[in-house]
RNA sequence: GGGAGUGUGCCCGAGUGGUUAAUGGGGACGGGCUGUAAACCCGUUGGCUAUGCCUACUAAGGUUCGAAUCCUUACGCUCCCA
């Protein structure tokens, strides 16, 4: 790839009616094509899937999380065995988390300071750990993603005004020195926009990245920690589709739910990745074109059918039948885990490519009008 | 044939005279999960004409103000001796 356009993101195509774009992103290890979902595989593995099969489902990219990854086995680990790439056995892009929303969900055993922040890892092994914006970075560039998060605090929902201007505060002092730190050029570093369900500090939040430097995208956190749809949008959609950098894409972390993709891309996402998929799939629901179904129900007991009758994954057309996965799950057999977590993984991405069909061809609001009138939409 | 032990809700199993419709597990049923402290967590699980009542700890009888708990008999199961 001409080093010109490592990073750059070509748009194909923005829908005439909406904020939705289509994209092409160029990394090191291949271009992604936006609007996109990201499957997330925290400990350098999507759980319970091989990586042949999760590219095999159609994902171009997938998530590490450099929080676990230094606990275990350890970025010097990862750097003598060549990087994360080769480790994990996948050669396709892969993004790393900073550890920030490790910041947010490990609560009170975590202490901020404008320096950095501190953990007791009662996860591993009661150990302490510090983290500078500086040698997260450092952490990061070992572990070797094509695409790497600066560190910062995603406070939750609610939360005092004060305690989200001083997350935008620390995560954009921490912006900066990421900024300043981060050398490995065929690695992308994204700011972070902050500022909670209040725009004017998601604006300062963004304004002061757009000043920091050039990034190659950004990354919009702090939604999905408690909040309801509408008032994420009340905010997400201003943000997105009026003030963020049009060349640039934009990455809405942590939201997997179907609606909430396909109403964020409306207002201009590019990027989305969550566990909702894998988690839930493992806990035994699966997506489907007319919502969300447990398949520890005793009425799929009997049932011979396909999870989804719309769906073209290789569960629903490889003969795995409704009741067969009811039993893989109440017994707790692993490869029900398996097979819901390939199938809700394939609906999102799928979901995502005719997503992009769609605003290609012009009709994206057309799609959002008949998701949003589907039996699926009022379950998601 | 003789002796010893044991019998609790769908299952296993606590409880050996008084807040016991009865501790725990399992199962079953249902719910949750959003930059993965998660193949996990939570709830329900005798019946009803339901702020109360009825039926319940193998069965029948007894002792007692009060019994799953003590006594008698029967039945079932386990082990030992013949």
């Amino acid at each position: 790839m001409p080093a010109d356009k490592l990073f750059s993101y070509d748009i194909v195509a923005t829908d005439p009616a909406t904020s939705a774009r289509a994209g092409v992103f160029h990394t090191a290890h291949g271009d992604i094509e936006t609007p996109i979902f990201m499957p997330v595989g925290t400990k350098a593995t999507v759980k319970g899937i091989l990586p042949s099969v999760v590219e095999g489902l159609g994902a171009q990219i997938v998530l590490a999380n450099t929080y676990h990854l230094a606990m275990r086995p350890g970025a010097e680990t990862l750097a003598e065995l060549g990087g994360v790439h080769s480790f994990m056995n996948w050669h396709r892009p892969i993004l790393t988390d900073s550890g920030g929303f490790q910041v947010f969900s490990h609560g009170d055993l975590v202490k901020l300071t404008d320096e950095g922040v501190a953990f007791r890892v009662d996860d591993y092994d009661g150990s302490h750990v510090f983290w500078t914006p500086e040698r997260n970075m450092d952490i990061q560039q070992k572990i070797g993603a094509d695409i790497v998060m600066q560190l910062d605090q995603c406070p939750g929902y609610p939360a005092e005004r004060s305690f989200v201007e001083r997350a935008v505060e620390l995560s954009s002092m921490w912006a900066d020195r990421c900024f300043a730190a981060h050398t490995r050029p065929d690695q992308a570093l994204f700011g972070i926009v902050q500022g909670g369900m209040h725009l004017d500090l998601r604006l300062r939040s963004l304004r002061h990245l757009e000043e920091c430097g050039d990034f190659p995208g950004y990354g919009i956190g702090g939604y999905s920690v408690g909040e309801d749809h509408e008032t994420m949008f009340e905010t997400l959609a201003p943000l997105a589709s009026e003030h963020m950098p049009v060349h640039k894409p934009r990455y809405l972390m942590g939201v997997g739910n179907p609606t909430t993709l396909v109403r964020a891309v409306a207002c201009g996402v590019d990027m989305f990745d969550c566990v909702l998929p894998t988690r839930t799939g493992r806990m035994g629901t699966a997506f489907s074109s007319t919502g969300r179904m447990n398949m520890r129900n005793a009425k799929y007991a009997h049932d011979a059918g396909p999870l989804d009758e719309a769906c073209t994954c290789p569960v629903c057309t490889g003969g795995f039948t409704r009741a067969y996965i009811r039993h893989l799950v109440t017994q707790k057999e692993m490869l029900g885990g398996v097979l819901l977590s390939m199938h809700n993984i394939y609906f999102l991405l799928d979901l995502m490519r005719r997503a992009r069909r769609a605003i290609i061809e012009g009709c994206y609001k057309a799609f959002v009008d008949d998701w949003m009138a589907s039996a699926a939409a009022a379950d998601y």
